[in-house]
DNA sequence: AAAATAAAGGACAAAAATGTCTTTTATTAA
DNA sequence: TTAATAAAAGACATTTTTGTCCTTTATTTT
């Protein structure tokens, strides 16, 4: 089991993608994405859909539409595609699956859990959307296979 | 979604119980650690089977029989109940979910990733199977809701 | 040796995550 | 205004995770 759900990492994968995108001009539409991160081309576009509803990627129909993202949109963090399609419980849920995380009622692993949790939870607030894209189109990193 | 599976938070939560109550000297049968922990009975006796033939947990058939930690048992780490019933993804698996995490060709995400991953693994080697055992006792922890 | 106990094992069931397909709606280009 | 394009939406299918039940095996007590 990995960190995150399959969904974030297409999530995540896609954004990157249609940022680097967008920082060069384009909007991009489902095909292209999804061969470019390789991943299931209908499953990612209910993915995109959902970011779309709330409003964390901006799209348009039509000729020459596609998903893309403004300048405002490229400074958000990352945790906000993390919270769109997998929610909360990642920054917030106890290590042990307790109903809550609780500092008062605590599960005997949550001062160490804690720490590794707020420090993935900053690194995801911290780490924008657009952050990447000089390396990117450099290409320093790689989003496929 | 949460960090671990419901299986490895199950476990975990299990075998935090079973090593407090070896610390007291008792072996622990299913019904009482699901009990305690409060987890379906028949789902958490295929996990610490499964934890049993990876020879994280020990355990005897018969009467006074039951589940327990011996003191070499006691001082594993925590990830090797990880490792046991959710694999080493989690350790070594890239965050966006490409096939290798590689220093070589690596997703974007990958050194902040890293740092997050390698504080995770990091903690759940440093902690042992044993180490709440007198914090539990005297009730500074919970394992249930 | 017999009965009682408790884990081990295997088959099965439900729920959630992941993946696919088809139709509808909005936009643009011609 | 029509045709083409591309996302939105909804129904459906598969796989994995999570959960249940019943039988078997090993151990201990009587
Ligand atoms: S209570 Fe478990 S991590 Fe906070
Ligand atoms: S390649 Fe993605 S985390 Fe290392």
């Amino acid at each position: 089991m990995a960190i995150f759900s399959k969904t974030c990492e297409y999530a995540m994968r896609a954004v990157f993608y249609v940022a680097q995108r967008s920082h060069e001009g384009y909007k991009v539409g489902i095909k292209e994405i999804a061969g470019h991160i390789n991943s299931p081309e209908p499953f990612l576009a209910k993915i995109l859909q959902q970011l779309s509803r709330d409003g964390v990627i901006l799209s348009t129909k039509g000729p020459n539409g596609g998903f893309y993202f403004d300048a405002a949109s490229l400074n958000r963090p990352l945790a906000d595609v993390v919270t769109a399609v997998d929610g909360d419980e990642i920054f917030t849920g106890c290590g042990l699956g307790l109903t809550y995380c609780s500092e008062s009622n605590p599960c005997p692993l949550h001062e160490e859990f804690k720490k590794v949790r707020n420090q993935l939870t900053h690194m995801l607030h911290t780490t924008t959307i657009g952050k990447f894209n000089l390396g990117l189109i450099k290409g320093k990193f790689t989003l496929n296979k």
